[in-house]
RNA sequence: GCCGGAGUGGUGAAAUUGGUAGACACGUCGGAUUCAAAAUCCGAUGCCCUUAAAAGCGUGCCGGUUCGAGUCCGGCCUCCGGUACCA
């Protein structure tokens, strides 16, 4: 009886105590505390930091165990690993969530910190918490400060006027999010767009080098690099200048200078200083332009939004026809790219055409066909490049060679040069918010903007506030903004507006390696852990936090503070999770909560079914009855493990041979290897380890050499899951009498000799079906091959009345009889 | 609008370099075990026709290249991510 309990209580898979007790082995080992050690190969492992929003959701589960499991598997690699973790504290939620539970954002984030880091750590995963960060703390953004203000003295942050969404009911900006069918999300007001002063960092002075490193980024998706390439959006053109009647030269770029001869007007963007002008002697203008003016700035509400123009009253002057066009002001002419100036040609600019067309302006043609495509300008414009027609001299030249000599012809008569543009646009970093960094700047009426000298740093934000959400706290509190000018000592007022959220997480990574440093941002360690060398987090930052991030790292190499001019060698995008087909979501009430699955299932249960369901840059679709099966599989393992040590398992009914299963053994070492490194695929690692216990089970354990194969399957099956479900391969491990640490025991080698096959099964098609299968010697020759093929029955079938004209024999898989 | 993806059984998916479509699971059905249930184990399971076998059909839609296409090319459709102040 006593025998019986004890063998059910082993066999029986209790998850909540083998994760603590692997948990708390870990803890009183300090197993995941990272040093840095010169003659070990370093692997830096990051998952992009959460905000702290309350708790864990489904998508920080998938993004934090598919980096835990990269991490784990390069330990067992022998690497010297580190896994740190954090917190991207500031941000427009817990101003949110201030205002509507009236606790001050510094406590609610506090609060939630605490809460989602003990899910963290109820999930096994394998960090250094030594090195933990917290954006809003200050002992973080005294350095993004300080940091700053070397970048203003360098002249890389510079202050200029910039629109906001504004709403004037509530007296306040508005982010795009804040933003609902183009009225305020509080009071539903409309929003218009106003220009205040902002500050910016020179991003655009990196756009060349941004561009050119992509080259270097071998381990980042095709489609992020792609991305980013459209993103900075390099083009090769010619700024030229239409003189305008009272105003002066009108400068405007144009990649395709080939159409010059077709620009039958030029149009300005609203804020532009021509039509501002015009407006104030043209009440109509005037009123056009407040009304162009409320459309919220997001770009994709901007270019889709109906074109809408108006005539200036002024004229241009065509730089070479001396023609007189017409300037007009429209609204899909954006005063923050490039010149805020465009030269329209309708006839070869979908964008010229549409608008044209709408107010009946001259379309004309003079790009002609190379080919026989269509070119009717009465429907549409034709884009193409092609030959020159209706252009004076240039007549007859090539899109191409007319770019050249057109180009050539503006530089000689001084109106126009070739020059190189890129669409990526100077980095915006103030925001008008209470809970963010505050630029360390203090603005004095006679010495104007002044850093904040180093000694008086950090600029604390005061976080004991009475938060209403109209306006920023600080902007209110004369406590905190008066103060007085390091230069003259007269008095002077701070800089109230804070910094955008990229700011602190686009150095994170790096401060990883420094985390305890109160005398410096970055210091020598940084150098040995960096560059990451694998990043993973969500593919909706595959443009703005990676290429800020990117310009970050080259912004703290030159400031002499890394080695290296890339942060992250190799980049992992993972897919959102959704339930029912859609992004889970409060309103769609389609959220799971992870907490409560791994109450009811553990950690390693949630773990196992988050890799499984799907690769991880594809979007995963949750399953309750998924959760279940991996559960199942668990307890198979468990069970199958202990029935082996206790020599208590049932003889299976069709058992298969020691040598047939070993040689699966080993090839599933060689498979789970490579999709655990190479192709990162986890989901089809599990599958095989799923097949090998498949094949595992059928093993007859009463005789001595398949109870050997069956050991060593369980301990390379073990080790093989255990990045994946840490808690139970710690416990199977000991289990199976190892004394080490499986999470620093070496992952298993493949043994060549065990691979080795007699025959191999190859598939017969006729015409490309296939009609039959047959099995053949590894070494059998080509001719052996095609005659045992053509004499299978079902083949003989297939080509009794037709002629045989060609046998296509692919070594190791198939043999194609072409026939008719 | 623009840029980047995705679409395969009842469901999640697999097929890695153009070579057996559906591995591995979930679900369903049938069986074993049980007084019974849960749990567990065994078997079947793309669709269609069929007692069965064989054949036929089948990877969002239309067309192309190839001995052979889920995979490559051209043209669509739908959904998703980003679009510079959500993070």
């Amino acid at each position: 009886m006593a025998h019986h309990r004890k063998k059910r209580d082993n066999v029986q898979y209790q998850a909540a105590s083998i994760e603590q007790e692997a948990q708390a082995f870990w803890e009183s080992q300090a197993s995941f505390i990272a040093k840095p050690d010169p003659k070990r190969e370093k692997f830096y492992c990051l998952a992009m930091f959460p905000y702290p929003s309350g708790k864990l959701h489904m998508g920080h589960v998938r993004n934090y165990t598919i980096a835990d499991v990269i991490a784990r598997f390069q330990r067992m690699l022998g690497k010297n690993v580190l896994q740190p973790m954090g917190w991207d504290a500031f941000g427009l939620p817990a101003e949110n969530a201030a205002i509507k539970n009236n606790v001050p954002p510094a406590a609610w984030t506090a609060e939630n910190i605490d809460y989602m880091r003990d899910q963290l750590k109820r999930l096994g995963f394998a960090y250094d918490w030594t090195r933990e960060v917290t954006t809003c703390e200050p002992d973080y953004y005294r350095w993004e400060q300080w940091f700053f203000t070397r970048l203003f003295e360098k002249g890389l942050a510079y202050k200029k006027q910039a629109e906001v969404n504004w709403c004037e009911t509530d007296n306040t900006v508005l982010a795009n999010e804040q933003v609902v069918d183009g009225c305020c999300w509080r009071c539903d007001n409309p929003v218009e767009r106003r220009n205040i002063d902002q500050w910016f960092i020179k991003i655009t002075d990196y756009a060349e080098q941004l561009l050119n490193d992509i080259n270097q980024l071998d381990g980042w998706p095709e489609q992020v690099k792609t991305m980013q390439r459209n993103w900075i959006g390099r083009s090769e053109g010619v700024e030229l200048q239409f003189d305008v009647d009272g105003h002066g030269p009108l400068s405007v770029y144009t990649t395709r200078p080939d159409t010059l001869m077709g620009v039958t007007y030029v149009a300005v963007a609203g804020q532009h200083p021509l039509a501002q002008k015009a407006a104030e002697s043209n009440p109509e203008l005037k009123a056009f332009l407040n009304s162009i003016a409320n459309t919220k700035m997001a770009e994709a509400d901007l270019a889709t939004a109906e074109k809408l123009g108006m005539a200036t009253g002024h004229t241009a002057i065509h730089p070479i026809t001396g023609r007189e066009v017409p300037v007009w002001v429209a609204n899909f002419v954006l005063m923050s790219y490039g010149s805020g100036a465009v030269m329209a040609v309708p006839g070869h600019d979908q964008r010229d055409w549409e608008f044209a067309t709408k107010y009946g302006l001259d379309i004309e043609q003079v790009i002609q066909s190379c080919s026989d495509d269509d070119c009717d300008l009465s429907k549409a414009a034709y884009t193409t490049k092609g030959t020159l027609v209706n252009s004076g001299d240039y007549n007859g030249l090539s899109s191409a060679e007319a770019f050249e000599a057109i180009a050539a012809a503006l530089e000689a008569s001084g109106t126009g040069h070739k020059t190189v543009q890129y669409r990526l646009r100077d980095w915006g970093v103030s925001r008008q918010r209470y809970w963010g960094a505050p630029i360390p700047i203090i603005n004095c009426e006679k010495c104007g903007a002044v850093s904040v000298p180093e000694k008086d740093l950090p600029v604390v934000l005061p976080t004991d506030v009475e938060f209403d959400g109209v306006g920023s706290p600080i902007k209110k509190m004369p406590e905190f903004y008066t103060t007085t000018c390091p230069c003259c000592g007269g008095p002077a007022e701070r800089e109230t507006d804070t910094f955008d959220t990229f700011m602190e997480s686009s150095w994170y990574y790096a401060r990883y390696a420094s985390a305890t440093n109160d005398q410096a941002m970055l210091d020598k360690d940084a150098n040995y852990w960096l560059p990451v060398d694998q990043y993973v987090g969500g593919i909706e930052h595959a443009i703005l936090h990676l290429l800020y991030a990117r310009f970050f790292h080259k912004l703290l190499r030159d400031e002499g503070l890394v080695n290296s001019d890339e942060p992250f060698k190799r980049l992992l995008t993972q897919g959102m999770v959704l339930k029912d087909g859609a992004k889970m979501s409060k309103s769609k009430g389609n959220t799971v909560d992870p907490q409560a699955l791994i109450d009811s299932y553990g950690a390693d249960t949630v773990r196992l079914f988050s890799m499984f369901a799907a690769p991880p840059e594809q979007s995963l679709e949750w399953s309750d009855a998924g959760v279940d099966g991996a559960h199942r599989f668990l307890k198979r393992l468990w069970r199958m493990a202990f029935e082996h040590i206790e020599g208590s398992a049932d003889t299976p009914e069709k058992p298969l041979t020691a040598k047939d299963v070993r040689r699966k053994l080993h090839e599933t070492i060689a498979k789970v290897t490579d999709d655990y490194g190479r192709r990162q695929t986890f989901n089809t690692a599990i599958a095989a380890v799923m097949e090998l216990c498949n094949e595992l089970v059928r093993l007859d354990q009463s005789n001595a050499t398949s109870r050997e194969v069956m050991r060593e399957g369980l301990s390379v099956a073990v080790r093989l899951l255990a990045p994946i479900v840490p808690h139970l391969c710690h416990s199977l491990w000991q289990a199976l009498g190892y004394k080490s640490d499986i999470a620093n025991e070496a992952w298993p080698e493949v043994d060549q000799a065990a691979l080795i096959r007699d025959e191999i099964e190859l598939v017969v098609q006729v015409n490309g079906k296939v009609r039959a299968k047959m099995s053949v010697g590894v070494d059998a020759s080509k001719e052996s091959i095609e005659q045992l093929a053509l004499a299978q029955d079902n083949v003989q079938k297939f080509i009794a009345d037709v002629t045989v004209r060609k046998i296509i024999v692919v070594p190791g898989r198939l043999v194609n009889i072409v026939a008719n």
